[in-house]
DNA sequence: TAGATTGTTAATCGATTAACAATC
DNA sequence: TAGATTGTTAATCGATTAACAATC
């Protein structure tokens, strides 16, 4: 819970454990020991462990954790219990489809307004959010003081967004486009390398023949 | 390019060097030396050399490489310079949202038919592919040899469909929901995980305070 | 109490980085 | 030739796994 830093795969792993805690929550269960997480995400135990203990919680001997403080601490400990408003950049295919994507409210964000340069998609509602011209961006975001912002534009247009962006104030950039983003150290870059994972399927695909 | 197993981050590299270089080509460029790569890519010199190395390129002392040359062997380490065929399942926002990213093509991806249990989809077309009832799945995939099956479906609905695709004779699964896929071992599981890269982001900007 | 489970400390493993030799 | 660049071998670093002590 304090200074000391948490490696990335922890980290990356954390959504897995709430997830599956959330839907043993539905099903009514009450308690769940590490052993068991570890069987059925197929996790070593003592890494279930570990990486649980970033978040502070402690286990009962014998007995194990109780799920809804389990999920209380994950939640709380990736932020993720209050929503974070954030801008999409990019109201195309992929941008709609994240506005659409109900999921993300239980992962403390919010969507609350898209930017677009095709006149035809201005003004418009996507999924209850007002498409705005991608001129307004700079303003909208820094009178809202919104943290975060979605890339969801060509890797051309990319940087030029991320420049805007930063030009507003932003805190925080999730760059699904396939340009590595040049921006101060203080902003921070999460990407997401859906390529990576293609790459993976296809060569271990590959490798069966 | 042999037996030697190839790390994943290495593999997960690779579609950064090969859009990069793919980039530089447009532009005109003729040759690239990894020390410039290392530069533009913010990766170790070292780790570009050994990561281009898998693919069993060599560079010439003083010049580098031909970019045409490495472009051709990242694309036919990962099987990219031929498409392969694969269908999707769940024609939601996100499963539209593939059907049309046009970038999959320069990926070796192509996805030939959509299924969903929706009646109002079944017939149409999104973005050129036809969209079939779930029903059908298991024949059309089977009848025309499908390798690969992207899973855009609920984590509630998604073993389902993964049994479906098993049954098919399916080889490998590229997996966008949130559910811990149980199949054979001979079938490849590839999970997209955008919620770990939202945890990772989350949690960065929450340490910002 | 006995034993299942927790949580920590030590050992191993694998990836990254550093050092260096080879070469055009 | 000199020096930029390649590619390999060795050292370091960090994450995972194994071993073990603590406890309800």
């Amino acid at each position: 819970m304090s200074d000391v830093k948490v490696p990335s795969p922890t980290l990356r792993r954390l959504p897995k454990y709430l997830n599956y805690l959330r839907r043993l929550q539905e099903l009514g269960e009450v308690a769940i020991s590490a052993s068991t997480m570890s069987r059925d995400l197929d996790i070593q135990h003592t890494q279930v462990r570990k990486d649980l203990a970033v978040t502070g919680v402690q286990g009962v001997p014998k007995v194990g954790h109780k799920i809804d403080i389990l999920i209380d601490a994950i939640e709380k400990f990736l932020d993720w219990n209050t929503l974070t408003p954030a801008v999409i950049v990019g109201a195309g295919n992929l941008g709609s489809a994240l506005l659409g994507y109900r999921a993300f409210q239980r992962s403390g964000l919010s969507i609350v307004e898209a930017f677009d340069l095709n006149q035809d998609k201005i003004g418009q509602k996507l999924h209850d959010v007002t498409v705005y011209h991608i001129d307004d961006l700079v303003n909208h975001v820094k009178a809202k003081q919104i943290p975060i912002g979605i890339i969801t534009v060509s890797a051309k247009a990319a940087q030029n967004v991320a420049n805007l962006l930063v030009d507003a104030g932003i805190q925080a950039i999730w760059n699904f486009s396939h340009e590595k983003l040049n921006v101060p150290p203080s902003v921070i870059v999460e990407d997401v390398e859906l390529d990576s994972s293609l790459a993976e399927l296809s060569y271990h695909l590959k490798q069966r023949h």
